[in-house]
DNA sequence: GAGCACTGC
């Protein structure tokens, strides 16, 4: 009672005042009539706030105005509030990221403003930086103060408040608040953005929804996408009505090639050169797939633009991948090259990139895109249980989206170097989904987590193989997550609150039985750090010396970038290979550079001088945190085996063990590896830092590359395996190999050995 | 003695 006639108060007095201010614009304006003075007044009031609208918000507001989405807002209400859940189309600049969670804002309070509950609008995104900007785009809107009403969270950072009515967040974020809020009961309406990316938590989450929207009748989903997979969204969500909002894009010119090109990369550069040669001025964005052809495409283009002399205009060409440090990567919003003399032919950037251009960064300016037709894409083998990285055709939708990127500003052209035939036939219409790519151990993990049982029945919008459902559930049942009926037990539970991979959340949690949970704390955030090359030790430093060298030798770069970098790169990984390495495996050789890092205090300039990567050890340092965070809510303890003791080292190699026995391999005497159980052939990654070829390993990653390797590996010993993995090394489950002949003289050793302790 | 598309919790 008392508080609702403060609010009144509050809001009569900034009424008061308003009035006043409007009175003296009526005065000058010539004046108007009281009941239009009155209208005025209350939509000069912000509603969120009590305050007056700011001059910045009208000016906003305008722009608002002018956006596609803006003039189907009654449109996009009268669907909102016929049913319960609604697909939304809409192109790039329709506006519907920051407009659509607005709209939504009004008509579910004038709806329910009596019940004054507490509920929040939310709107996933697949990234972070996304959900970051759009929030602070969308406060500054409506004229709060972003982390109040407009809110944001993801991962380490939860900018919002009891206030938020509106938030933003990651898709990823949205299914770890599932974990503990089932309904989702805090949420009056559930936006899923950027739909048509399909990232393997917006799959979870469109059919977790869905289960809840049946339990629910209260909650409403709005699932937006760019793409016209629309048909597929509305199948899935039983008819739900579909709204088409228009983009604002430049048109596109699309030119094909007559016949196939044998060599993308060669025809990617020649069709560069004749752009700069013969179109009229704009920025070039060509895609590539990957960080060698980038670095090698470049080279090569300024080395044949330089053969043109000065009947062309100079350029700019910039490489662009995400392993490329933020420094560098800051260097495609440069702009073009002016002019060598006053008057002369203008300059062009030319920025070679990733498939990161095709999503996650947009560049303004760009109005030539060429596209080879080829990405990078992860593919899931669940038989060797290997993922690996494949060089594949793109989709459809992925040109689509490509070509789009040369109209952002102005009118511009697209060059696909493949025919239209192989267009039409050859792409699939969408990329693979990603739950249908991957490893699903972990998404396993979370759904039985979310309550869950049976997942086969599951109404997955693409069903992912069922090998690879088995094969996650029976890692999961190996590690004691799930018990012989598939439910999730005890460990499974604490195991699932971890945001890591399964091998590496049992490692963690039965690291204090081993006496060593501080340093596997140290390990598993150094292996999750996401930030930067996680796999090599050795890129925890090379990165922080190629900036380095970059500063020193700045303009010979150009000339000679591959022999100069790769010799310093090189010298400087040796260098830290030799300070940091340790001979027993890669993981421990990790945690040397943590503990030497912390025991410098983190100092900046020791990073530097010893070749180690800051940013990477202090992105580290925050996922340990949060894991601590996560250990004590569990009462896990957190303990170390005395340093000089015999056992440090070996505690921490069986702990590591106690997760990781299913990636084991095994030395023949051939002298090559063999993974144990799947009998594939494998090479230890160059990059590790033994000194001797164990007889056992264990590794933390599989990739096909030029060979089969296993990267990031540790010595073990085979009493171990049948000490900490007995269920797993059960010889009567055992394909016949070298590795089970040894294990058997280990068990029978060890009977030997009980059999005298027996005696005794 | 090789060479890591991109995200996310």
């Amino acid at each position: 009672m008392g508080t609702e006639r403060k609010r009144k108060v509050s809001l009569f007095d900034v009424v008061d005042e308003t009035s006043i201010s409007l009175a003296k614009m009526s005065k000058s304006n010539g004046g108007g009539g009281a009941a239009a003075n009155q209208n005025a007044v209350s939509s000069m009031i912000n509603r969120w706030t009590g305050k007056p609208y700011s001059q910045r918000y009208y000016e906003i507001l305008e722009k608002r105005k002018t956006l596609p989405v803006w003039h189907q807002k009654e449109e996009f209400l009268q669907a909102l509030k016929a049913s319960q859940s609604l697909i939304l189309v809409g192109e790039t600049g329709s506006g519907k990221t920051t407009q659509i969670p607005q709209f939504v804002l009004e008509a579910v309070n004038s709806e329910s403003s009596d019940k004054r509950k507490k509920m929040m609008v939310a709107c996933t995104q697949p990234r972070r930086v996304a959900a970051m900007s759009v929030s602070h785009r969308v406060a500054e809107e409506m004229d709060v103060t972003i982390g109040e009403e407009v809110g944001y969270s993801i991962r380490f950072e939860d900018c919002s408040s009891s206030r938020t009515v509106l938030k933003y967040l990651t898709d990823g974020m949205l299914l770890r608040e599932a974990m503990t809020d089932p309904l989702l009961e805090r949420y009056s309406v559930i936006i899923l953005d950027e739909a048509h990316e399909r990232t393997l938590a917006t799959d979870v989450l469109f059919g977790l929804l869905k289960e809840v929207l049946r339990n629910r009748p209260d909650l409403k989903v709005v699932v937006m996408s760019a793409t016209l997979e629309a048909e597929k969204f509305q199948g899935y969500f039983s008819g739900a009505p579909l709204m088409k909002v228009p983009g604002r894009l430049h048109p596109v010119e699309i030119f094909y090639t007559e016949e196939p090109e044998r060599d993308y990369l060669e025809a990617a550069i020649r069709t560069v050169v004749q752009i700069h040669m013969y179109e009229t001025p704009g920025d070039i964005l060509v895609f590539l797939t990957g960080e060698e052809e980038i670095e090698d495409a470049c080279r090569k283009i300024n080395k044949e633009i330089g053969n043109l002399g000065d009947q062309v205009g100079p350029v700019k060409v910039v490489p662009l991948y995400s392993t490329l440090p933020p420094a560098m990567q800051q260097k495609i919003f440069d702009p073009a090259p002016p002019p060598v003399k006053e008057g002369g032919i203008p300059g062009r950037k030319i920025v070679v990139s990733t498939n990161i251009a095709e999503t996650s960064l947009t560049i303004d300016g760009i109005v030539y895109v060429i596209d080879p037709g080829f990405a990078k894409q992860i593919v899931y083998n669940p038989r060797v249980r290997v993922e690996s990285l494949l060089v594949s055709p793109i989709s459809k939708a992925s040109a689509h989206q490509r070509s789009g990127r040369a109209g952002r500003t102005q009118p511009g052209k697209c060059f696909r170097l493949y025919t239209e035939k192989s267009f039409q036939n050859d792409l699939q219409p969408q990329t693979y989904p990603e739950i249908l790519r991957s490893n699903l151990a972990n998404t396993v993990l979370t759904l039985k987590k979310l309550g869950i049982d049976d997942l086969v029945h599951f109404d997955f919008m693409d069903p992912p193989a069922p090998e690879t459902l088995m094969r996650a559930l029976e890692v999961l049942n190996y590690l004691g997550a799930l018990d012989d009926d598939g439910n999730l037990t005890k460990l499974g539970e604490i195991m699932s609150e971890f945001p890591l991979d399964p091998q590496m959340s049992k490692m963690l949690v039965v690291s204090p039985e081993f006496s060593c949970s501080n340093e596997i704390l140290s390990i598993s955030a150094m292996l999750s750090d996401f930030l930067l090359c996680k796999h090599c030790p050795n890129c925890y430093i090379c990165m922080q010396m190629l900036m380095h060298v970059v500063e020193v030798v700045m303009c010979q770069i150009r000339l000679s970038s591959a022999t100069v970098l790769s010799r310093e790169a090189q010298k400087a990984a040796d260098e830290a290979k030799a300070r940091f390495g340790h001979i027993d495996g890669d993981h421990l050789t990790l945690l040397n550079v943590y503990h030497a890092y912390k025991q410098n205090n983190e100092d900046p300039s020791w990073c530097y001088e010893n070749f180690v990567n800051q940013r990477a050890l202090k992105s580290a340092d925050n996922v340990r945190q949060q894991l601590v965070r996560i250990m004590g809510r569990f009462n896990l303890k957190l303990c170390s085996t005395e340093f000089n003791s015999r056992d440090y080292y070996i505690n921490i190699r069986k702990a590591m063990l106690a997760g990781y026995f299913m990636q084991v391999a095994h030395l023949e005497r051939t002298g090559h590896y063999l993974t144990v159980k799947d009998n594939q052939v494998v090479h230890l990654h160059p990059s590790n830092c033994l000194d001797h070829k164990p007889e056992w390993v264990i590794y933390n990653e599989y990739v096909l590359t030029s060979r089969n390797f296993i990267r990031t590996v540790m010595d073990i010993r085979g009493e171990w395996l049948i000490d900490i993995a007995p269920h797993y090394y059960d010889l009567a489950n055992f394909p016949q190999c070298e590795a089970k002949r040894v294990l058997e003289k280990l068990y029978r050793k060890r009977e030997d050995k009980d059999e005298n302790k027996n005696r005794r």
